[in-house]
DNA sequence: GTCTATAAATGGATAGAC
DNA sequence: GTCTATCCATTTATAGAC
């Protein structure tokens, strides 16, 4: 909250006029970054991978630009007290991977949900070394991967 | 320290006999599991894909048993206020990557360091769904892949 | 709508009895 | 070596002045 109110010029007593409680912000900050996310993409039913390729993008672009994976990073700080954090925190998974899905699903791949599943999973774990190191190769590796999906069979699954 | 305490049937007080401060755990509990994960590999100038089995087959039964990557967890909890921490997490994922590494040099692997860290990268990943959702699929497609590497060229860096 | 002041609770850590 | 008691800083949140 302290942090917060620093980077708008508030004190952090004021913080509670915008939002109810500090839980409530994940909801809204992870609703805010799956909006910036998902906007405007390549209509999938014309160029599905178009916007496969915008949306792999912008979220490795989201990780660059913060150094991090917001939505990760509160996978593990939500615990069993804050239940509506962490529902939050499943649904927007859930939401992203299935958008994922969707515009894998208009390119006839394989199993799209566990491919979507399974990407996403990628591009989460590249985090690890931007968090740790700084390392953005990997995070460019596992890009690369998930934009060569269903180039040939038997990769799938 | 108020839940780890209770685990180990002790006041959060007593902690402080055994531990100096509760940043200090988190080298202690990372030493630990990563013991855990490299004690007794098979010898891989006999065998590298025994051990490459192996060590994969434990970090990711690490994973199954706790429901998360306890490391993951501490990569996203330490902050630039904790540097000691924050350093023992940046140790513990390089002794891992250097671990497995080493392994698939001895198998001659192409671009040994980049392919464990994309390895790594990978298993970790996968952690996201387990946490969220409780599905261990994606870690097992992980683990799959893992157990590929090498297997034909132009899959490497 | 933001501030100061303050409440209330939490959590890290120490002192000293046993 | 663990306990109770306590300290102290931080943090979440509310009340009320402006």
């Amino acid at each position: 909250m302290r942090d917060l109110a620093d980077r708008v010029g508030l004190r952090p007593q004021s913080l509670y006029t915008r939002f109810p409680s500090k839980e409530s912000l994940v909801r809204e900050v992870l609703a805010l970054t799956l909006d910036d996310v998902l906007v405007d993409l390549p209509d999938p039913a014309t160029d599905w991978r178009g916007a496969w390729q915008t949306l792999i993008g912008r979220i490795a672009e989201t990780f660059e630009t913060r150094g991090r994976c917001v939505g990760l990073h509160l996978a593990y700080g939500v615990t069993a007290q804050t239940p509506d954090a962490r529902d939050a925190v499943r649904v927007f998974f859930a939401r992203l991977r299935d958008a994922m899905a969707g515009i894998l699903k208009t390119g006839t791949i394989f199993e799209p949900a566990s491919v979507a599943a399974d990407t996403l999973a990628q591009l989460e774990g590249a985090t690890l070394w931007i968090t740790t190191e700084g390392d953005m190769e990997p995070l460019r590796h596992a890009v690369e991967r998930a934009l060569r999906v269903g180039e040939r069979e038997g990769r799938a699954a």
